[in-house]
DNA sequence: AAAATGCGCAACCGCAGGTGC
DNA sequence: AGCACCTGCGGTTGCGCATTT
């Protein structure tokens, strides 16, 4: 049943790397008898090759319209597209690019384009945002957006209430571990009324232009202040656009959290908030700080640090990190910090279903 | 400087669909 | 209808080079 391979019956082919003279061969077959039976070309060509391997390499690699080099950003947001649209089928990708061979197409693919699209968290296959089936971990993230959302961190007169405070600060520590964990599955706390008001298209297929083969990810969650206090909810009034909320930020750049020196917190008082104030009361890390529209901090200082029974959030003058890559070593000092095992029962206590669904 | 590791890419392999006898 | 053959496709491998340890 079946047949054999071809080359079986080709017994002592030459495979591997094809030298110069057996290409020179080939071409000049090719052009002046032209291709068709594959099968007995090579001998007619004087080649010791299979059918097969001729072909492949006058496909892939002879063929006079190859084009060659580094794909074009038009190129790859075409390739992604066309792959979402039609899955690994390489040769009609290849169709829709003049010069570029279905194999090239897939090796680029496989090694360059399935790595961007994995570190902006978008799943190559289905691209859809990655989940890695964390449903628990954005159950916890939307409990906590709900909640922000639906005003049950205080009214706006947080700075009055450093529990509050302190609870929110825990949280959006928590949030951006799960961010890193699974940076598209969770969204991000400042997105989520915005979106509602001001929707911001999906980083995904059809939007994939061709700066959008790295685009900017989701701006990362912040505090929005009025003059009547901070709220961690954008109103209507203080929608920062997509952009300027990015603005300021290294590409893949992770946003580090608030910084809030517990003096600040002891002498807050309600309705003082302005900007100036804000600025003296709360230092962004990476994490911006909102006035309007207005992003307060450029998140080049500050340090993540919160230490959930003392709840000492550090200083920006002692403040000793500021990069991204320092904030998983932040993460770590906080995992072995011994105050975080009951930082984490409060937390679970928190989000479990027997508990109060808004705890704080 | 040498070994280990990672990466990119050309080439190979097996399978499936199409076609002709 | 069944078989053999050819071609094309997609997954995988292996080599050579670059980078890191």
């Amino acid at each position: 049943m079946g047949r054999s391979p071809c080359c079986d019956q080709d017994k002592g082919v030459k495979k591997g790397p094809w030298l110069p003279e057996e290409d020179d061969k080939l071409t000049a077959y090719i052009n002046e008898n032209g291709y068709g039976n594959w099968r007995s070309l090579p001998k007619l060509a004087g080649l010791n090759r299979c059918g097969k391997s001729c072909r492949l390499r006058w496909m892939n690699y002879l063929r006079p319209d190859i084009r060659r080099g580094k794909f074009s950003d038009e190129e790859e947001s075409t390739i992604v597209r066309l792959h979402a649209l039609l899955g690994n089928k390489w040769s009609k990708i290849a169709g829709h690019l003049p010069g570029r061979t279905d194999n090239e197409i897939k090796n680029y693919w496989n090694t360059h384009m399935r790595k961007k699209l994995l570190q902006m968290g978008i799943d190559p296959v289905t691209h859809e945002p990655r989940t890695n089936d964390l449903s628990p971990i954005l159950d916890v993230s939307q409990m906590l957006a709900a909640a922000i959302n639906n005003g049950q961190f205080g009214n706006n007169n947080l700075l009055n209430n450093n529990t509050a405070l302190e609870d929110i600060l825990k949280l959006q520590l928590i949030h951006k571990m799960l961010q890193i964990i699974t940076p598209k599955a969770i969204p991000n706390i400042s997105s989520f009324k915005t979106n509602l008001l001001n929707p911001k298209p999906e980083p995904v297929v059809n939007s994939f232009n061709t700066n959008s083969v790295n685009p900017k990810p989701d701006p990362p969650a912040g505090l929005f202040i009025n003059q009547s206090g901070i709220t961690p909810e954008a109103t209507s009034d203080f929608i920062p656009s997509y952009e300027n909320v990015w603005d300021g930020f290294e590409d893949n750049q992770l946003p580090g959290l608030v910084t809030v020196s517990q003096e600040s917190l002891n002498t807050a008082k309600p309705g003082t908030s302005t900007t100036t104030k804000v600025n003296d009361h709360i230092r962004t890390g990476m994490m911006p700080c909102y006035y309007g529209d207005q992003l307060l901090e450029t998140p080049s200082t500050g340090s993540v640090s919160v230490s959930p029974e003392t709840t000492s959030l550090n200083h920006p003058s002692t403040a000793q990190h500021s990069s991204g890559s320092d904030f998983l070593e932040d993460w770590e000092k906080f995992l072995d910090d011994e105050t975080s095992d009951s930082c984490w029962k409060s937390f679970l206590d928190l989000t479990s279903p027997t508990s109060s669904p808004v705890p704080w």
